[in-house]
RNA sequence: GGUCUGUUCAUCUAAGGGUUAGGAUUCAAGAUUUUCAUUCUUGCCAUAGGGGUUCGAAUCCCCUACAGACUACCA
């Protein structure tokens, strides 16, 4: 077993958008595949006709791309054991379930969900629950108690019927996870749950899954511990099936919680809190749409480093990794067992870092874009970077670059009253018109320039460094805080910054 | 209700019987700066509670509390 290649597999469903919980699931699948040089395989598991949410599927496959996981197998990459949709393998999982009805270890129901509903509803009342398990399987509709041939009319009259797992009663199920332990768990307190249903002659979850991490040869089974009650009940198919021999090795991940509060990450934590809960944008086939990561400005690899903090760390102090350095590390001894609540401030963080060791080249190809798209604007590469280069520090996202200084490419609308309260006094406007003079004496209309010439006049004057700085700035921009004045001047231009100075003289 | 899992600063986490319980984010203060940001320095803040075991417990055991997941012909 030991000496088995590592294949692992992301197996969602297609019934919305993936959210951040299911990125990082396939995040420590993709990172521990690669660690052991295994494969990465994604399975649609879209055994509920039901639950089907168009454009899902293509929503998955887009996120894990942007996240730069590259998928061995898969839909569209095809592979050995292909299909992977299980829709498409629907053939397949009807042979198990009648293995295992064979063997005993399953039968057929012919409940109805009303008569099952009635069942709970008079349990309910009673105070208690109704479980379909060994105490009560004997007094249902099912091939344990009807007669051979009585089974075979009513399936053959087209009567609704599923196949239920005949839980043993009170065995002890050991199991072994890699991240918890040993955990042991009566067969008792388990349920007969159904693994296969006649109405669209599909497996549920519990089957399929199994049946195809076996096929699939997946050696290490890793998702996220909303499954660890459903554990037992999946060892107890690869022991009725024969196939414990390569049974994959199992590890539950801690779950993603809430910011704020209890609870596991939902939907509309995210609308509610203001921070996406999903990789990308998403537009649900009602028109309603959820914010996404990649729209809201944040880069794929920071978005995979905060997610891969989640839940695991280093055991160093490094924060920040490359997905080379996440694949070098990564070990199921550094996943924690307790849940992670997810913090959107530190998500803004990773941004910024990743934001800051961007090179002004890269960064200014990025705003470039950003500004031909989102506002209409063709600058000068060379000015752009010089933006770029000035505003990095002071932001977590490209578009904030614009946010904090569209006044590079346009005059202040407003002037911030607050700091003209502070910064224009009555000898203001005179001092000013002098600047001008100063400024339109420079040939070389370039930061150092400008800087070296402004002080030596302020200092010749003795007027103070801030109190013609300050009110310069708010001028040139609108507001009290910002770039240097000298690069805001050179930025913007000699002329454009004396008709500046004159429009504010003219206004405050 | 039942089953399972968990519990270290506000948050993410380190410490695998012996450290003043460490780092990061946030927040606060100071220095630097023409403002802001950066940078630097400093500060605040934690082993859920109670019992054991041990010379010694965040770490091992038990109980309590709290939290979460699951409890569908969903995944």
């Amino acid at each position: 077993m030991s000496n088995r290649r590592v294949r692992v597999r992301f197996a969602p469903s297609p019934t919305g958008p993936l959210h951040i919980g299911g990125v990082r699931t396939a995040l420590f699948n993709y990172f521990f595949a690669k660690r052991h040089g295994g494969d990465f395989l994604l399975r649609i598991e879209d055994t509920d006709s039901q639950r089907f949410v168009p454009g899902a599927e293509e929503y998955i496959n887009e996120a894990l791309r942007w996240c730069g996981i590259k998928i061995d197998e898969g839909v569209a990459e095809g592979g050995k054991y292909a299909p992977y949709r299980q829709s498409e393998r629907r053939a397949i999982y009807k042979q198990y379930a009648d293995q295992l009805v064979a063997s005993g270890n399953a039968y057929y129901a012919f409940d109805t969900s009303e008569s099952l509903d009635e069942l709970r509803k008079e349990a309910e009342a009673k105070g208690n629950a109704f479980t379909y398990n060994y105490e009560n399987r004997n007094r249902m509709v099912t091939s344990l108690t009807l007669s051979q041939e009585e089974v075979q009319t009513r399936i053959s009259k087209g009567e609704k019927w599923v196949i239920r797992f005949k839980m043993p009663e009170n065995e002890e199920v050991k199991m072994h996870d890699l991240i918890r332990g040993d955990v042991v768990v009566n067969t008792s307190t388990l349920d007969d749950k159904v693994l296969f249903k006649s109405s669209d002659m599909l497996p549920t979850y519990h089957l399929a899954n199994i049946t195809d991490d076996h096929l699939m040869e997946i050696s290490h089974v890793i998702r996220g511990e909303e499954w660890l009650p459903s554990f037992p009940l999946h060892v107890l198919l690869y022991k009725a099936l024969g196939w414990t021999e390569n049974m994959p090795q199992f590890a539950h991940l801690p779950l993603l919680l809430k910011p704020a509060g209890n609870g596991k990450l939902s939907k509309r934590d995210g609308d509610k809190m203001g921070f996406p809960v999903f990789p990308l944008l998403w537009k649900s086939p009602e028109g309603e749409t959820s914010h996404g990561y990649r729209e809201d400005g944040y880069f794929p690899e920071a978005f995979v480093n905060l997610l891969a903090l989640l839940g695991w760390n280093p055991g160093t102090e490094q924060e920040i990794f490359s997905m080379d350095e996440l694949i070098q590390q990564f070990s199921f001894e550094h996943v924690n067992k307790s849940g992670a609540r997810f913090d959107p401030v530190k998500a803004k963080w990773f941004n910024h870092q990743y934001l800051v060791q961007k090179s002004n080249t890269e960064l200014a190809e990025l705003y470039q874009q950003f500004l031909i798209s989102e506002k209409n604007i063709t600058a000068e590469p060379a000015k752009v970077e010089r933006i770029v280069g000035l505003m990095k520090e002071r932001v977590n996202f490209i578009h904030e670059i614009w946010e904090k200084s569209a006044f590079f490419f346009g005059k202040p609308t407003s002037y911030d009253a607050a700091s003209v309260q502070k910064f224009w006094k009555a000898d203001t406007a005179a001092i000013m018109k002098e600047v001008i003079v100063v400024l339109d004496n420079i040939n070389q209309f370039e930061a150092h320039q400008i800087e070296e010439k402004l002080i030596t006049f302020i200092n010749e004057k003795g007027y103070g460094m801030g109190k013609v700085m300050n009110a310069l700035r708010l001028i040139l921009i609108g507001i009290s805080n910002g770039p240097g004045v000298a690069d805001i001047c050179e930025i913007i231009g000699k002329e454009e910054t004396i008709e500046r100075i004159n429009r504010a003289i003219e206004s405050i």
